[in-house]
DNA sequence: TAATAAAGTTAGATTAGTCTAACAAATATA
DNA sequence: TATATTTGTTAGACTAATCTAACTTTATTA
């Protein structure tokens, strides 16, 4: 049985080895920070998960996810992620709010509540943000990779997940009338500043920043 | 801010004040047996409870929960209260099933999951047991009192609450088709040993035991 | 009422998770 | 390569929640 804690820690790592995939391990330092605490309290927290052959680590050297730490990490990731989409479609949450609660109720241990939830949802494969949610068996749907930014003039695209899961930038997409599925069509990058000139739907066109495009992942359309 | 074991402990104060409500107070052995805990850790949570204005109580005395504690200990009610109904309603848990997990559920901390949640459920005034529900400002339905083993002879009633909450005895109740509004008629009450005959809605009569009909709250029929 | 039993408290220890401050190793840079 | 910087570890302390064992107070009963 996994402590709250060890959870969390499990699932951080889990997060850090999707942000570079062909370098899937990470440092101390990084993970103390994505969580929130000090080095230190990392280090110890890493000899308690070697312990228990949840990660592969040696003094001052990488941390890499074992395959049942990874199992853990995914099955607590499920959780969040049907959590969220509860949230958002049954209660009303908007997408700036679920996150929080959600960390929290991925700890709830209970097998059949998690399998129950899912198929109460209608076996969802995406949560609001975007992000694939894992299956029971640990398969998860590919993650979009391709930001905004990277599109040229007059090429069309779906938005697929948000990047920032900020609440400044959740609400700014609302205000945009942005969310998972909008269609938008690049009419122009602006060479200067790396700004783009969109349409959003069918609203009128309009600007957006460099930081605003790579915070958006998208499907690229014909 | 309240620890999860905080929550607990109010929690149970309060359930110990309702089993008899002329004398809401609890000894420190009670309230240990009561979560599973030693006296010598009661004692050290109380005084922290103490500390923090939820219980008042000294030294050798008994415990009685404050304003403060009572309002906090009814949030939990409610909470899990909420959450079992949930569980029972929308995702086909059993009603022996929900109490586990609702254990957990009523501590996620967030006002809105709780008021959207009553919401979705269409504001429930009972829980799958029986048990009334608190509403936002606190109000909760009377209880009911009276125990099937109370009846005489020919009198009828309605199912309203379980007592017993072990899974032995819903399994039982589900086994003789007895859920909470289930119609019985009380047919003869047997002297010797408290048994009862009944008739289940419009069952074959049957009989039950003395330690059943003090298992079940219900409301008479005229 | 005096002895016994029951109820409740205290002291001291343990575990999980955290911190600060000092130190050590690895990496980058001049 | 020598030094400086970054990264990571250790030692020691703290808090929350728990325990056992010994002790004290209150209640029961002979
Ligand atoms: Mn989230
Ligand atoms: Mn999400
Ligand atoms: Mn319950
Ligand atoms: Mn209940």
């Amino acid at each position: 049985m996994l402590s709250y804690t060890e959870e969390n820690y499990l699932k951080a790592l889990l997060k850090l080895s999707f942000q570079n995939e062909e370098r899937p391990e990470a440092g101390t330092n990084e993970m103390a920070a994505y969580l929130g605490v000090k080095p230190a309290t990392a280090t110890d927290m890493l000899k308690k998960l070697k312990e228990k052959n949840l990660v592969t680590y040696k003094k001052y050297g990488k941390i890499l996810l074992t395959d049942i730490g990874r199992k853990n990490g995914i099955a607590i990731l499920r959780k969040h992620r049907l959590w969220e989409t509860f949230l958002y479609e049954k209660l009303d949450f908007s997408w700036d709010e679920v996150h929080e609660v959600a960390e929290q109720l991925e700890h709830i241990q209970s097998a059949k509540l998690v399998d129950k939830l899912e198929e109460f949802l209608n076996f969802p494969e995406f949560d609001p943000h975007g992000d694939p949610i894992p299956k029971a068996n640990g398969d998860m749907p590919a993650i979009a990779k391709t930001l905004l930014s990277e599109l040229n003039a007059g090429q069309n695209c779906k938005v697929a997940a948000v990047k920032d899961t900020s609440t400044l930038f959740l609400q700014y997409l609302e205000k945009l009338k942005i969310t998972i599925g909008t269609r938008i069509k690049v009419l122009e990058v602006i060479a200067f500043d790396g700004s783009l000139n969109i349409q959003i739907e069918n609203e009128e066109p309009r600007s957006v920043s460099m930081k605003f495009a790579e915070s958006l992942f998208i499907n690229q359309l014909p």
